[in-house]
DNA sequence: TGCAATAATGTTATAAAATAACATTTTAAA
DNA sequence: TTTAAAATGTTATTTTATAACATTATTGCA
């Protein structure tokens, strides 16, 4: 298990390669992310980072913010509740799959997995069957994790 | 493809079976959502019946009232975006599947779907691998309708 | 029937989440 | 250095959701 700062380079390293910078509030922002187990929602990481570094930065910067991380595959936006999570993946070398939230409903816990190409196909059939075109096949799904079923 | 009336006579007959009343108020509330051809959210439904019926329940019952038509299964929650979509077997006689959403990203248009017994396992499967129990299968999808495509 | 008890709905206030519009600061190029 | 673009800040507003309490309607029963 990498350490913050770790992953806090490697983080940067991938940016710059994308011809984009994570600045010092971008990188603070994703720590505060990193270090909740939780997936947070905007305002939820704002209170969160107040108590734990005593910051706590305009909304509408952390908006802007999870919106460049996102796009940099750094976190990842649960539709399901609006809130953020760190990748699991963040310092991997290899390429994003398509994630696969487990996110437990009594704590909150979020667990990020890799789904299987043919789960992916199958879906994918299930909607061309169906008229549509699929966008993203990322889910999101109700459970309880170990701790709390 | 019945018509409305019949569609409230069969989901009033359902009620009463549970024990439970369709009332004025929630059958107009019902209404609106089956007119409509999209998810909407409790306000977007309110506009909604202020153009329709030129009459608009306020917010708090709204909600109240989804609550209810959420329980006896007449409506469906789409999490994705906290919006509400009458069930496409409102008047079926068949025990109701686990839905599948399908949902445009483009236009809004959603199309209920069951999902197979199989896929449903293999979920389950992946997810307690995982350590997680899966509380509820419902799958919401990023997709583009055959329109929009 | 008349009267409680319960259910349904209404009202008002407030909290929480998201976005819009514009200002300022910082950074990178020319 | 000057200028353009990017990043962040500020303020206001909109949208969504809930809490607390009031009123009305319905139902069961004395
Ligand atoms: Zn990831
Ligand atoms: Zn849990
Ligand atoms: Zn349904
Ligand atoms: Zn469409």
């Amino acid at each position: 298990m990498a350490s913050i700062t770790q992953i806090i380079d490697h983080a940067e390293n991938t940016c710059r390669k994308n011809g984009a910078k994570l600045t010092e509030k971008r990188k603070r922002v994703l720590t505060g992310l990193l270090i909740s187990k939780k997936a947070l929602s905007a305002y939820e990481l704002i209170d969160f980072m107040q108590k734990e570094f005593n910051e706590s930065p305009p909304a509408m910067s952390v908006y802007r913010i999870l919106d460049f991380l996102e796009t940099e595959n750094l976190v990842h936006k649960l539709h399901l509740a609006n809130k953020y999570i760190a990748c699991s993946h963040i310092s991997c070398a290899h390429e994003h799959e398509v994630p696969q939230f487990l996110i437990c409903d009594k704590c909150g816990n979020v667990k990020e997995i890799g789904i299987k190409k043919s789960l992916i196909n199958t879906l994918k059939q299930n909607v061309e069957k169906s008229g549509y075109v699929l966008k993203s096949p990322q889910l999101e799904l109700h459970c309880l994790c170990h701790e709390c079923a």
